[in-house]
DNA sequence: CTAATGCTAGACTGGTAAGTATGATGCCTT
DNA sequence: AAGGCATCATACTTACCAGTCTAGCATTAG
């Protein structure tokens, strides 16, 4: 339980001498790692102490680095959707073809599934867009947004298949999938429907790619 | 509102009085009606005191309807959830094509959309996921799961279009339909990317129909 | 009338939590 | 060496809240 690896360490020793900038943000951090595990476990009516205390941490500590309890999570959730935001689709899918793009950008977001801190902060956000619908309107127009945009360039970029609303379409795509792990993940619904991932992204490629046929008229 | 005609087996002075049983579920009423206000603007974290002042009842009346808390939010999501059941699909529907099935039933869950205590249920429901399973586990199984699976009987039974994976179909459609609700009301994200319903409900059919006509190989 | 039952209003208990205050300790800079 | 700064541990203040208790009030039934 009790650790303390830190304080009776050597007096000089250059090698691990730290300035002053260094030793802030290492504060910072590890209070913002321990907030992680604290909120995403417990919801926002996690106690300060408890915070605190998962950090490693003096309380006051933790209270001259952030305002007050308020700062703290928005600065979490803000780090953390731009942690997520990074994960996006890179430059390279978008020289496949439809079949395996829609295929691989499904993949990516149902990985997602395993990842118990992205459930947790699906979760978190949408629970807490009563209270803090700033946090919700930050998700959806820093990750949602611009997710479904790249896909709706795409399809509507695409030669091979012409989408007559790509938007919707984009919207479509992206709604079954985080549905999904909303249902699966955040509501527990996997004993009570299970179904395998690649039954969907099965399911949504046939979908999109013969809705597109309509417009196919090329030659 | 509304005033309890049940009330038949009344002995003496016919037009005012109530027996014990009807008052006792008139106030079991009032409370119910109540927390359902307090519960859904404020989450689970509302106050008792709230809820009774709400109620316009006092806060032992509470206590001597519910044991606990837990019990009245229980007792009010499953009363919520069993009020949403009932507006389901009905037969008449199943005689509908396959386009103005898919039309229809996507008009009924955007409709909810409007419907504050709706998107209120669901955001508590979401949010309280982690610390209530039992609660999420219930909403999967009694609202997503029957609904799902009436889709999919439909899609299967469709003699007009033949469907690969009717289970899967109506999980991605069922999916963008929620999802939509998600993102434009519960998270607010109706301004950041406004989406009229009926483009988003064409886009459904078209796909839907379209993915069809793949296995439609009858002739 | 009387007893029973349900309700009300308010006080009370015990516990938790946000945010502040205090005094001490150790590291860095000058 | 000395002052400054971040940190630490702890206690404190204030407030809220779940759940209980009490005493009085109103209606109903016997």
């Amino acid at each position: 339980m009790n650790s303390k690896p830190l304080s009776g360490s050597n007096s000089r020793t250059p090698e691990e001498s730290k300035d002053n900038v260094t030793r802030l943000t290492e504060k910072r951090e590890k209070i913002l790692e321990g907030a992680l595990r604290v909120f995403l476990a417990q919801g926002y009516s996690a106690s300060m102490d408890a915070i605190a205390a998962e950090a490693g941490v003096a309380k006051q500590t933790v209270y001259s680095h952030f305002k007050d309890k308020h700062s703290l999570f928005s600065a979490l959730i803000d780090r953390l959707l731009d942690h997520f935001v990074s994960a996006g689709l890179t430059a390279d899918l978008l020289s496949l073809d439809a079949a395996s793009f829609i295929r691989k950008i499904s993949h990516i977001t149902l990985s997602r599934m395993d990842d118990w801190e992205y459930v947790s902060l699906l979760r978190l956000i949408i629970g807490e867009s009563g209270r803090f619908p700033e946090l919700s309107e930050l998700y959806v127009s820093h990750m949602v947004k611009p997710g479904i945009q790249k896909l709706a360039d795409y399809l509507r970029a695409n030669q091979q298949v012409r989408f007559s609303d790509p938007d919707a379409t984009a919207r479509i795509i992206h709604g079954a999938l985080i549905n999904f792990v909303i249902l699966q993940e955040v509501m527990h619904g996997k004993h009570a429907m299970p179904m395998p991932r690649e039954r969907l992204i099965n399911s949504i490629v046939d979908m999109v790619l013969f809705a597109g046929e309509q417009g196919k008229q090329s030659s």
